[in-house]
DNA sequence: GACAAAAGTTAGACATGGCTAACTTATCTA
DNA sequence: TAGATAAGTTAGCCATGTCTAACTTTTGTC
């Protein structure tokens, strides 16, 4: 019976974890980060693809938020990854790969966010927030949040 | 009555918002990355002060899973942003701002944790998860995790 | 079809946050 | 207390993702 000294209702307690089990979760973080461009991205166009027809840079940069050449460069590289094809000032298509990965990102962006709603949170925020989370979801918490949305759909 | 062809039962509706909100969206997810090494920096310097004495470069290096040397790059950042005080070779220690920008942290980092847990998710997957997600939960969503958590723990 | 406007690219800069190699300082131990 | 070991720093490199300024190409209009 350790832990005696018991402290007025404490609600959540700090777990400590082995330094190597929290180095990699930092590690996961920093390695989401390196996906997210080209997953935000590959969304994107998988969009505008969808809804406008075509997907083209300047678009992208006014829905990202960022500068045309931002998108020129960042278009190049995933060129060079693979994700999409195209040809200077033209209108750039997904590969394969490119509409495989866009469209789990895409799922996996609804679910997050019809989740966050579900909560009561209010749409542009489950956006926002959706918007960052969705990288840092594990597919073990992927399934979890449609567990609780199924739930959800069912009581309410 | 728009929206006229159903197709068949469609759980999840994109929603397509102003090219300028979903352009803000993707702002506020890049602002976060750029306060997140600070915040986990912090966090992590909190704890070990509570937990171990005090706060060591080697150990935080350990922690986060970086070598020494971007530790030491890293704090003389938090120390020109006010967050930490330390001479060289000596520990590390939080400024007042320092130490309350940990308290945040640590409070928000346990809600996400504490989230993630009642929602089925195993403690390693949900410190993962939370250790990215931490960074792009808003005031409102928060709240609604509190809120979630306060319902769960009344019920089962 | 010429030319103006819009779209896209290139070049070059900058901040961030990683790294290695080599050096310095502090701590431990015989 | 000397010498070895551990801890910490410095210097310099690299990739990423942003920007501005200037140039090129495409598109739209008269
Ligand atoms: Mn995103
Ligand atoms: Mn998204
Ligand atoms: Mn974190
Ligand atoms: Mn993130």
């Amino acid at each position: 019976m350790t832990k005696l000294q018991s402290h007025g209702r404490e609600p959540f307690e700090t777990v400590d974890r082995a330094p190597e089990a929290q180095a990699e979760g930092f590690a996961t973080v920093r390695q989401a980060h390196e996906s997210e461009m080209a997953e935000d991205y590959v969304e994107l166009i998988a969009e505008l693809i969808e809804t406008r027809g075509e997907a083209r840079p300047v678009e992208i940069a006014e829905r990202l938020g960022v500068k045309p050449p931002t998108v020129t460069k960042n278009i190049s590289r995933l060129k060079a990854a693979g994700l999409v094809r195209r040809e200077p000032y033209r209108a750039i298509f997904l590969t394969d790969a490119g509409r495989e990965l866009a469209e789990a990102c895409r799922r996996r962006h609804r679910i997050v966010v019809e989740f966050l709603l579900s909560l009561g949170i209010d749409e542009e925020t489950a956006e926002r927030d959706a918007e960052g989370i969705e990288h840092h979801v594990s597919t073990t918490t992927l399934e979890a949040f449609e567990q609780a949305l199924k739930q959800f759909r069912n009581h309410e």
